[in-house]
DNA sequence: TCCTTCACTCAACAGGCGTTGAGTGAGTGG
DNA sequence: CCACTCACTCAACGCCTGTTGAGTGAAGGA
């Protein structure tokens, strides 16, 4: 027991908090409304803080943005094209139990700030050219990577931002047993 | 040459044509931007008009933007679930091409605006029931619907509004050739 | 204990937004 | 030719936004 259980905060771990909870009430709401409609008044609020504090620690909204969709899953890496997609899937039960909330204020505001949509624009290229390098090298072995992940994307945002019912109420891996045979199709050519 | 070429067009006509300019201009910057980023000075100024003329033909912002995003196309209606996948995959023809501005600015703002969530909800739910209502009828077959539609509009995203360099530059037709043979996994249910 | 440091708040600014009501001048019917 | 209509503009309002600089009071080292 040398290590106290509560080693009395200090100033400056008092500070780190008070980052971390604008930071993730920043998350939350970029998640929920998206760039444009969440104010830095908005997030200081929700931490309970003084707007003006928001500006000390991040400098600007746009800053603020930054750091909250940072740090996203990197790109799976692997040989097995199959097991790529089976990866994809699977964290697709991830992906429709909760993404995180920087990945869903990426995609949220993805089509309204060009920002978050150079954001979106690099994390799907990244995943792209993983899925292709995977896939049995064709001449359009990245376009059917784009496809995949494109496809992938636009049901995560039924699902998850406009709630469509249709995939609402269907158990995730339902929807993956059904989408896994298509993918396959997908990933393998066939003239 | 009873009908005159130019049959001296009336004040009302003039005030229609200017409706339609500023109708235009809002569709264009709403596709382009959004509909936060859109201001409706822009439009007037796009449309060479001074912005409380805007107010006056639609009283609102948002009445603009709803009158800007209305008349999408009709789901269309068939009754052979592989002839409405061609469709669906035609039509991509379209779609990649240059899809309505009043559909891209309902696809652009549906992230971050409610009013826009819900217009999309109901044209994709209209989508997905129309092609559900064509499958095999089985249990999942509105699943199944809803993940074609959606899969399609994460594509169309990808391609029209995010500019993927990998989907940027490949001939509408192959993609369609990539896509038919996944869509028909999609659409027929397997065990 | 005293003095400094510093995490934090307060009050305010400038700018841009949607929106409005009063005007103005060309077009139109008698 | 005159009076009226009306499509359109002008100037301004109130609000909300991101952002800033001065202040404050508790924590922390000497």
């Amino acid at each position: 027991m040398t290590d106290h259980p509560e080693p009395a905060p200090t100033r400056a771990d008092r500070r780190r908090a008070t980052r971390a909870r604008i930071l993730d009430s920043a998350r939350a709401l970029f998640a929920e409304r998206g760039f444009e409609r969440t104010t830095v008044r908005a997030v200081a609020a929700a931490a309970g803080v003084d707007p003006a504090l928001v500006m000390q620690h991040f400098g600007t909204k746009r800053e603020l943005f930054a750091e909250a969709v940072q740090a996203t899953t990197p790109p799976p890496a692997g040989s097995d094209p199959d097991a790529l997609v089976d990866q994809l899937l699977t964290s697709l039960d991830i992906k429709l139990g909760g993404l995180p909330d920087g990945t869903l204020a990426s995609l949220r505001s993805m089509l309204t700030d060009p920002d978050a949509a150079d954001h979106a624009r690099r994390a799907l290229g990244g995943q792209i050219d993983s899925l292709a390098a995977a896939l049995p090298s064709a001449d359009d072995a990245e376009l059917r990577a784009a496809l995949v992940v494109t496809a992938m994307v636009g049901i995560t945002i039924g699902h998850q931002l406009l709630a469509l019912p249709a995939l609402q109420d269907a158990p995730a891996d339902r929807i993956a047993a059904i989408l896994r045979p298509a993918f396959k199709c997908l990933t393998q050519e066939a003239t």
